[in-house]
DNA sequence: AGGCAGGTGGCCA
DNA sequence: TGGCCACCTGCC
């Protein structure tokens, strides 16, 4: 801290002042289109990509206490944070980003020599990754992501982090922490338009309000017992149980069924008439022990070719 | 203009 | 268990 950096010259009008974009200690090259799905392919609501003065792009996004922004320059991967929180972010970047998962090994893993469609949305989108997201957050979101398209989503953590979360940096607030959503009512929450799924944040938050520590040994627990517990939220079905681990708790093994997934592979695979909880057994068998990464390959697939 | 969107929970046979 | 249906809201 404390050394002065020079900032960015495209900053915006109230906005806080961010550091010279740095080069990201990872092996990772994701394409422009990689690096769009993996940040705003429905595993995050919180990035969003922007355009320099000149023109170039960027991504901004942020999880907990923490705001960054990356951008693909040269070919590599560059990050930069609101000055105040530099250090911050470069500690909690890696860990969000998966940068020391082994993802060449996981994907090589996968059944795709035997599996053609695999094998086609492997190639379609190299390198794709799975975001370590704060478990918390990753709740928070999923259980707002019911029956909602990713742009309304991200719109209504937008909302709620605008009325309810503190400010990290001068113009940046983050989302409430579930402690905080404790003393948001149902009704301020549907004012975020949340819909029905304020009863179901509200809800959550006051069953994990009675129970401290309940959600951090949650994060900490075998993937079977992790999602039995998570079930006892309201809001929480086998869906949204699954995003949490696969997203927030990184349990790759985890396969949330979609509707999506389930047309999905009902055509790929001729899984036609199966239900959700069966397509999910199909998927954990086929695809094995990293079943939540082939899952996200297929999804992006299905979204882009669809 | 009415239906539908990355679900869940509750009620019915 | 298995099959409905209500639940909010905004966008095509």
């Amino acid at each position: 801290m404390g050394k002065a950096r020079r900032i960015n010259p495209e900053r915006p009008p109230n906005s806080p002042a961010w550091t010279d974009w740095e080069l990201l200690r990872d092996e990772w090259r994701p394409s422009d289109a990689v690096l769009a799905e993996t940040l705003d392919g429905g595993q995050a609501f919180r990035w969003q990509q922007a355009t320099t003065p000149e023109g170039e792009l960027f991504w901004q996004g942020q999880w907990t206490d923490c705001a960054a922004r990356l951008r693909l320059h040269k070919g590599a991967l560059e990050w930069s944070a609101p000055a105040a929180l530099r250090d911050r972010v470069a500690k909690a970047l890696p860990d969000y980003l998966g940068t020391r998962t082994d993802w060449v090994s996981l994907t090589e893993a996968l059944p795709w020599r035997s599996d053609a469609h695999l094998a086609t949305a492997l190639r379609s989108f190299p390198s794709l990754r799975l975001l370590r997201q704060p478990f918390g957050e990753t709740l928070l979101g999923f259980i707002c992501s019911a029956t909602k398209q990713i742009p309304q989503i991200k719109q209504m953590l937008a909302h709620l982090a605008a009325r309810h979360g503190s400010e990290i940096a001068p113009g940046l607030r983050r989302l409430p922490t579930w402690a905080e959503l404790a003393d948001v009512s149902e009704t301020a929450l549907r004012d975020c338009s949340f819909g029905f799924r304020a009863r179901h944040v509200a809800g959550t938050a006051r069953f994990l309000d009675e129970r401290p520590g309940w959600l951090e040994e949650t994060a900490r627990l075998p993937y079977a017992a992790a999602k039995v517990r998570l079930l006892e939220l309201p809001g929480v079905g086998e869906k949204i149980a699954d995003c949490v681990l696969l997203f927030g708790g990184a349990r790759l093994e985890s396969f949330p069924v979609d509707t999506w997934i389930l047309k999905a592979l009902a055509r790929r695979y001729g899984l036609d008439g199966w239900k959700p909880a069966q397509v999910a057994q199909f998927g954990r068998a086929h695809f094995g022990a990293a079943a939540g990464l082939a899952q996200q390959y297929l999804f992006a697939w299905e979204r882009r070719h669809g």
